[in-house]
RNA sequence: GGCGACAUAGCCAAGUGGUAAGGCAGAGGACUGCAAAUCCUUUAUUCCCCGGUUCAAAUCCGGGUGUCGCCUCCA
């Protein structure tokens, strides 16, 4: 089986072939540190986190680069506002960004670039521009010609003249065509700037992408991810600037994830309609959150409501039962005494070659998630056997556990160890009173511990706890 | 004006030619001292509408309606 995933450029699914065979390198875009992120930056963050992780596990070696851009207007602007400089605002909202993504349980980078310690490279990539004819220096704004690439458009399926079209294009009399883009913008007084062959001044936002990708992963990057109102202008110009120079193609291929919506409009720092991360982590865990971005295909777009986050919570929560109780089991079973049956085993077998197979399809969580909430069942079913085996439920625990370590679930980290004493002491309590039949007494410790965020269930096995 | 996405039950959501996955919520039953959790049953003769192709369409083709997005910074 071969994975199959969806290029933006082709606008179909295509089988994954990584420029070298087992090697995969992903360029992700990263964020523009100047706020924290809101939970549509968070999709595109456990999107590809997920991808990344799925690729590895699938046997490639995955080599994931996703920049943070610390110097732009909007970096400017904001550091300004908060009366900081441009490095302290960059230093703020990046420690800000690796709390937040921790949170949802998404992996760091294996590189994690900054635009500002990439300079010398953006200054040589726009010379070898300027000599291939493909940018145009103006009185220190340095351009990238449009016309002179011509692919351009290519990636968002927009001839050039279409693009101009569009009544909102920018018109500026420097410029030799409306399309042309910043490779380099003049120093304007007060601003941060270095030095170059034009003057003194900063990068444009395209040129730091085309640098640092290509910097860590080679000139042919085979996946290059991030969100889909990237596809232009930024990829398209990243794509223009690093074929142009180097005469090869950029990427293989081209993924964006769907929009994040709130009351079905789409969710961004321009139209003020977002929430951050921190702030819904104050009502939900934050893998509720991941859960809720994973339920659909990561293409299509969703909408955001606190009641939809709230059946992403009931469903995690059945997961994450099922889970706990294995591992619950799994710690109590005595050693089976004969081997268990092998239809079992052949069935479980079963239920990882469909999340397979799920995720091999273009990376269908929402898919490869249904199959795991049908072997929930199974396994629940199982459970209530008067004896069950220990290997099935090693088994069965282990399946939960190598797909939750693609999706990000079941960490045995969020299980309740640390029993708090009052908590502990109430139980017994309420186990003595059961004993002697006191019913209300058992009752209102049980609805203490309800309203301590504490849900206990009497099982067979015993009393068991968690939070709520 | 150009390009594109989406429309499946009360809600969310898979499924791209073979007769509608899965989740949430609801109802009934089992289990329980009562609960919780769990299991079983149940909830779309039908996939926005109208035509067409086909033995067969939610899936393909044509037309329409609606919602959203990109073409400016945005993930």
């Amino acid at each position: 089986m071969t994975i199959r995933l969806f290029n933006t450029i082709s606008r179909k699914k295509e089988e994954l072939v990584p420029v070298q065979d087992k090697k995969v390198g992903i360029y992700a875009c990263g964020p523009t540190v100047y706020d924290y992120f809101h939970i549509g930056n968070a999709r595109i963050f456990i999107v590809f986190d997920v991808i990344r992780r799925y690729l590895r596990y699938r046997g490639y070696d995955v080599t994931f680069v996703q920049n943070f851009t610390d110097i732009d207007d909007k970096m400017i602007k904001r550091a300004a506002e908060l009366e900081i400089t441009v490095p302290q605002l960059a230093d703020r909202f990046i420690q800000a960004y690796f709390d937040d993504v921790e949170a949802l349980g998404v992996e760091k980078a294996d590189v994690h670039p900054k635009a500002t310690e990439h300079i010398p490279e953006m200054v040589e990539l726009i010379e070898k521009l300027m000599e291939k004819g493909m940018a145009y220096n103006v009185d220190g704004d340095v351009y990238f010609h449009t016309p002179a690439f011509p692919n351009y458009g290519e990636l968002s399926n927009q001839p050039l003249d279409e693009l101009v079209s569009g009544a909102r294009v920018d018109l500026d009399e420097r410029k030799k065509h409306p399309l042309d883009f910043a490779l380099w913008k003049k120093q304007k007084p007060g601003e941060p700037a270095w030095d170059s062959p034009w003057g003194k001044g900063r990068p444009g936002w395209h040129i730091e992408c085309s640098v640092m990708s290509t910097k860590y992963l080679g000139d042919t990057l085979d996946i290059h991810a991030g969100g889909p109102d990237l596809i232009f202008p930024h990829h398209e110009n990243e794509k223009a600037q690093s074929e142009g120079a180097t005469g090869k193609p950029f990427a293989r291929y081209w993924l964006h994830a769907g929009y994040l919506n709130i009351d079905q409009k789409k969710m961004s720092k321009s139209l003020g309609n977002f929430m951050t991360v921190r702030e819904i982590c104050k009502h939900v865990e934050p893998e509720v959150i991941r859960f809720f971005m994973l339920s659909a295909h990561y293409r299509n777009p969703i909408n955001y409501s606190a009641d939809l986050l709230q059946q992403a919570k009931s469903g995690l929560a059945r997961l994450n039962n099922v889970v706990y109780n294995l591992r619950d089991l799994a710690a109590k079973l005595p050693a089976d005494a004969e081997a268990p049956p092998k239809e079992l085993m052949a069935q479980l077998e079963g239920y990882r070659s469909r999340f397979v197979e799920a995720m091999d399809d273009d990376f269908n969580t929402a898919d490869g998630l249904a199959v795991i909430f049908e072997l929930a069942r199974e396994t629940n079913a199982y459970l209530k056997e008067p004896a069950p085996s220990r290997e099935v439920v090693e088994k069965t625990l282990g399946v939960f556990e190598e797909v939750g370590a693609i999706l990000g679930f079941f960490s045995a980290h969020g299980d309740n160890k640390e029993l708090d004493k009052r908590v502990n002491e109430l139980i017994a309590k309420r186990q003595q009173a059961r004993q002697e039949k006191d019913w209300s007494t058992a009752d209102a410790i049980r609805d203490e511990l309800n309203s301590l965020g504490i849900v206990l269930e009497d099982t067979p096995q015993g009393i068991r706890w968690r939070k709520k």
